[in-house]
RNA sequence: GGUCCGGUAGCUCAGUUGGACAGAGCAACGGCCUUCUAAGCCGUGGGUCAUGGGUUCGAAUCCCAUCCGGAUCACCA
């Protein structure tokens, strides 16, 4: 990598002659800026202290020995305390003729076998916006750090038990008449939210019926026969009671195909799928042996808790006085096994914001525990999805729905295709390109943001296919596409012959310059977890690339042969850069649009 | 109230370890299709980087305080 020659070389010329220390880190290049000549630029303000020379004299004074030790370094620039090296253009010419997918791979000495949890969702309901993000996260950083060369394993929990769920079974069984997706003609997890929604509904009545009649809104809860039906209904679920578990199971099933169908729509697999059914109970005997230890306290009314006011955090219970397990029970029961399963070196959890707080706490409670391993869970924190009214809320039905999204991306891209006149309806892949350029345009749009920060979804704008967007850039990758096509007809090979004697224009060394970075930015982005970095990077390959398209003809000029060839391969690594770099947000490209 | 996160153009967002005059897209306005795809390119306008201090050669970036917004502190998940 070019920059870290320049600095190596740089440090070790200035450590000798000011018989100094300093790392590579304090003569790390940054991009020149446009406006001034040069490609790579030391700033020499942070070494004057150990120095007696002004900014210039140590300028010219690293400048001449860096030009003397790089043969790559042909002149250099001096502006204040800014010195400012040029890159040979044979350089980036060899670069460039050289590059291929090998210039693509990241080296890493030290992989590791890291598991990433995400989507987990709820089996009561369809996904909406947030669990998009969610899974589009949890996909893009399992692609990056795959790529990476680290061992990646992408697991889910389905929430498949629990009061929720018993509230949709008992709507079903009250107001379903026996009703089934294939005799309403709908998803599995949209019909099964429809009465997760039916048992909210009534249930607020009741309530509300209920406090009309003096009742206290606390007292009303528990008076409520609804909610009432839906604990017997979980009770006798835990007791393995016949009937209730085989309608526990076709529900669930029911919605279980339905998400499969909108996670295939995503590009959403896993390697391995855990069911909190199965292991809901792991938690409790741990709790239960740590009692003997006395780092946890039973409670007088047989609750279990933690006191954590010592870690900054407060009081926490385990186990509730009747027994049962609460989350983070079962989270720690789920994250022991699956240390024993799995013995990863790192484990992410892909969860909103909104669970910072339980996550703190169950790093805190597997160390007093006594899990060395307890540093090795993380949480992967992202920003919520807002509407403009503010937070999404499903019980209120403020959600925007996951398939419908979909299926409104879908219609849009095909009716801007046909608005635009690009490809044939007839073309046999036309719904494979359609598709291709709607789920760029929803992912692109997802990921471009930095994870951790909140975004804005105004439904009444729908997603951009113009500008920054998935489809800008796969539009630039199907142009080239169609030039690499055109030269094949030709007959016009790139031949890995050419003579290093061509004019190189401003725009190309840009180009070029950026290929060199692709390499960098993943990096960074696996260090950050951040796909938006990769997002931002290809956006900008692809305007500068669509910027020199615009007035350089690759082709189709009247140029020499060696320089069609040269700007040829160029394309061809620009296309290459960008396929590869959608790949990792898990977005594919067509080859036409 | 405690803790955490955020505040950059009318709107949505970049600007990671401090570097040269703060960037894109959308929206607005004006140009560019006998040419390798106009889902494109070029240009114009638009900013007290929330506010006030500090650190230093240099701050949107680091520190402190204040204001505003959000999350969280459940025998919910």
């Amino acid at each position: 990598m070019i920059t870290s020659v320049i600095s190596n070389t740089a440090k070790e010329i200035f450590n000798l002659k000011y018989s100094v220390q300093l790392s590579e880190k304090s003569f790390f290049p940054i991009k020149t800026k446009s406006e001034f000549d040069g490609d790579y630029t030391l700033v020499m303000f942070p070494l004057l202290s150990f120095s007696k020379n002004t900014p210039q004299e140590l300028a010219k004074f690293l400048g001449d020995e860096l030009k003397n030790k790089l043969d790559f370094i042909t002149d250099y620039q001096i502006i204040k305390g800014f010195l400012n090296l040029k890159i040979s253009g044979k350089y980036w010419i060899k670069y460039n003729i050289e590059f291929d997918e090998n210039s693509c791979k990241i080296q890493n000495e030290n992989p590791l076998k890291i598991v990433i949890e995400f989507s987990s969702p709820n089996t009561n309901k369809p996904l909406h916006l947030g669990h998009i993000r969610n899974n589009l996260l949890g996909v893009s950083l399992s692609n990056i750090l795959t790529f990476n060369n680290n061992e990646v394993i992408k697991v889910s929990l389905l929430n498949d038990r629990g009061i929720h769920i018993c509230k949709t079974m008992v709507a079903w069984e009250k107001w379903g008449n026996n009703i089934t997706p294939e005799s309403a003609n709908k998803k599995g997890d949209h019909l099964i939210g429809d009465f997760y929604v039916k048992f909210q509904t009534e249930y607020d009545n009741e309530i509300k019926n209920l406090i009309k009649t003096g009742i206290p809104e606390n007292e009303a809860t528990e008076k409520s026969e609804l909610l009432c039906e839906a604990k017997k209904m979980l009770k006798k679920w835990e007791r393995g009671n016949k009937k209730v578990v085989e309608l526990w199971s076709m529900l669930n099933s029911w919605v279980i195909d339905g998400f499969n169908e909108t996670y295939q729509k995503l590009g959403v697999t896993f390697d391995k799928i855990y069911y909190e059914s199965e292991t809901y109970l792991k938690g409790k005997d741990i709790i239960l042996r740590e009692l003997s230890k006395g780092n946890i306290i039973l409670e007088n009314d047989n609750s279990v808790t933690i006191d954590l006011t010592e870690q900054g955090l407060d009081k926490k219970i385990l186990l509730r006085s009747d027994g049962t397990s609460v989350y983070i029970t079962q989270d720690i029961g789920t994250a022991v096994d699956r240390f024993k399963e799995l013995k990863f070196d790192k484990h992410f959890y892909v969860v909103g914001n909104e669970q910072i707080y339980h996550f703190k706490v169950l790093r805190e409670v597997l160390k007093i525990f006594g899990y060395e391993w307890f540093d090795k869970l993380e949480h992967f924190s992202y920003g919520m999805v807002e509407l403009p009214e503010g937070k999404m809320k499903s019980r209120e039905g403020k959600v925007v729905d996951a398939d419908d999204l979909i299926e409104e991306m879908i219609n849009t891209a095909d009716a801007l295709s046909q608005e635009l006149g690009k490809i044939d309806k007839s073309d046999q892949n036309y719904n494979d390109i359609i598709f291709k350029i709607a789920m760029g345009a929803l992912k692109y749009f997802i990921l471009k943001v930095d994870p951790k920060k909140n975004m804005l979804f105004d439904p009444k704008e729908s997603i951009d296919f113009n500008g920054n967007t998935g489809p800008f850039i796969q539009y630039t990758y199907t142009r080239i596409n169609s030039i690499i096509n055109k030269a094949y007809n030709e007959n016009i090979k790139f031949d890995n012959q050419i003579d290093y004697d061509i004019m190189l224009k401003d725009k190309e060394i840009e180009l070029i310059k950026e290929l060199n970075e692709f390499k960098n930015v993943v990096n960074d982005s696996a260090k950050t977890l951040n796909p938006a970095l990769i997002a931002n990077y290809t956006y900008n390959l692809a305007k500068n690339f669509n910027s020199y398209y615009q007035d350089t003809p690759i082709i189709k000029s009247d140029s020499d042969e060696k320089t069609k060839k040269f700007r040829l391969k160029l394309s061809q690594n620009v296309a290459l850069v960008i396929k590869t770099a959608l790949g990792l947000l898990g977005i594919d490209v067509p080859e036409k649009m």
